[in-house]
DNA sequence: CGAAGAAGTGAAACGTGTTCCTATTATGGA
DNA sequence: TCCATAATAGGAACACGTTTCACTTCTTCG
């Protein structure tokens, strides 16, 4: 295969679709363009209108990309969508490296990052609402992606607790990983209207109360 | 209005979606044979081949019933299935009150308990995925019958904490709920093909056990 | 430059959830 | 028993995710 610039694998049908290795820089300058259009698109809609705003042909038209162009780079809705998380992940926990943050035990720190981090979120209840709904929803196909977001939440978690550290232990990173699934099901909770964002809040503290109490 | 009998609060739009307010028996006879014979139809659907097999026509199909009339009984798919989450759920309450929890501490308790539960619904991956999707994709218009299912999760761990008792302190319930997230959580991992059943019950036992040390 | 193949375009088509409509059947009250 | 009303059947129609295809436009290599 003399394949030169290429974002899918196409011919063999696999896809491009991740962040992927961060920020490996796949394609030419005009795929890497037409990528960030869409993304772009994607957000904006979900911010707009949540999950289902984001419809397909709404975002090719957007981005201004044929639809077959964007099947082309994300295979799925959920593709999509998780990879925007991704992108908006990353993004947030860049703000959070330079950020100070305040609390002298682990628990408050850790209340803390959530809390800041939550309230990015609040703030835009449709967007929030499109992206955990996609990702609660993706099944392993989206693995890659799933993971690159999995890994940056246990990593914010992790250096809340011990700030300036690198390493970590097991039992650190396995809290972490709670504290996480606690997160992720507060934020279900809140997307799907069962929940106020005080009661995701609480339920957040108290767990990681109890998990960070030593 | 002499409305008499009528499973859907037609009407005025409301449905009789729930299993409601418990074993509460609304309509007729033929109408609760309906109800069944539509959950019994979409279990069956699911536990062949999961979320994607359940579709509308073919539950319809299967109960004997017309589309307009499934919509009728139900008003979504996710109504559908989390509704008959909900009768899968409350049938394996049942059994396991009837059963001797062993273990000496909280902890192996809660353990076993989930254990035993998560086992049951790893024994039918499809139908555990249908549900469990159904669950995550549920807006506040299933509020009903999502707190049904939360509170049987609850009140399955808090009893499994403290067998024999019947009223439980806040910590208790928190930690319950803490538990039920976690173990919400990891389900979705394993459903969605991220993790593995070892994976799965190796992560709620280091929950657990974190949050039940004292 | 010119040819070969990859990417992109535009539009049609399909599947499944959901809605809607009309005719038919049950049901409960006068 | 007969009527008014609700419930059900049966099926068409619509929306949106996804697939497919024929055609055009790049991009790269000889």
């Amino acid at each position: 295969m003399t394949t030169t610039n290429s974002p899918a694998g196409t011919a063999t049908g696999t896809a491009p679709t991740g962040t992927a290795s961060g920020t490996e820089e796949l394609g030419s300058t005009a795929q890497r363009e037409r990528r960030k259009r869409i993304l772009d698109a994607t957000i904006e809609l979900a911010s707009q209108g949540g999950f289902d705003a984001v419809q397909m042909r709404a975002v090719a038209d957007r981005a201004e990309v044929a639809l077959g162009t964007l099947y082309r780079y994300f295979p799925s809705k959920i593709h999509l969508l998780v990879s925007a998380l991704g992108r908006e992940f990353e993004k947030a926990e860049g703000a959070l490296r330079g950020r100070e943050i305040s609390g002298d035990t682990p628990a408050e720190r850790v209340i803390e990052v959530l809390k800041l981090t939550s309230r990015g979120l609040q703030g835009d209840p449709h967007l929030t609402e499109a992206l955990t709904r996609a990702f609660m929803f993706a099944d392993s196909s989206v693995q890659t992606e799933i993971n690159q977001v999995g890994m940056l939440m246990t990593s914010m978690v992790t250096r809340a607790m011990h700030p300036g550290r690198t390493e970590f232990d097991d039992q650190d990173v396995a809290i972490a990983k709670v504290i996480g699934d606690v997160w992720l099901s507060a934020l279900v909770g809140w997307v799907t209207g069962r929940s106020s964002a005080a009661d995701t809040g609480q339920q957040i503290e108290v767990a990681v109360k109890l998990l960070l109490r030593d």
